[in-house]
DNA sequence: GCCAACGTTGGC
DNA sequence: GCCAACGTTGGC
């Protein structure tokens, strides 16, 4: 399958790409992702290999900070059956897990981060699923000729 | 299966 | 911190 390519949104005081680099391998879980949309993706269509923007939502100014690639495709979020995460759901089962979860590996920090209103005045951006109004996906897929223009920009 | 109420997200 | 947009829940 061709390679394709996605947004994965975060919070950086809660997951930044800083946390990301010093993690071992510059490897984490994509965990505690509870939306079906995103869930679909992360079990039906995320590759390995498939490239990741890594975007920090509320933070002034909000950016793409980098870039990721998928080490590990859809696999079931261990968290959903522990009783003590937050992200614990009673009606999963490891029969039928509802939830699931992709391994990404740090790929390039942008020299520039590109922020939100820059890529608003971009050329070529004007259908990307983030700068559509009311977007609130946590997980977007991300075309190639976006990601083409996001990574120029950034560095 | 509809839809009002409620909770969360995320840009501002 | 506000609040519009959106997703989910639950009563009917």
């Amino acid at each position: 399958m061709a390679k394709r390519y996605w947004l994965f949104k975060t919070e950086p005081d809660v997951f930044s790409i800083t946390d990301l680099k010093k993690s071992p391998k510059q490897t984490t879980c994509w965990e505690g992702v509870r939306n079906y949309q995103a869930r679909n993706m992360l079990r039906d269509d995320i590759q390995v290999g498939d490239g990741v923007l890594f975007y920090h939502s509320r933070e002034k100014p909000m950016n793409v900070a980098g870039t990721a690639t998928v080490v590990k495709a859809g696999y079931p979020d261990k968290y959903q059956f522990d009783p003590k995460s937050k992200y614990y759901d009673e009606k999963a089962s490891k029969e039928s897990p509802r939830w699931f979860l992709v391994d990404i590996k740090l790929d390039k920090m942008f020299k520039n981060p590109v922020t939100l209103d820059e890529m608003r005045t971009m050329k070529g951006l004007d259908d990307m699923v983030l700068l559509r109004k009311g977007s609130r996906l946590s997980i977007q897929p991300v075309s190639a000729g976006e990601w083409k223009i996001v990574c120029k920009k950034g560095g």
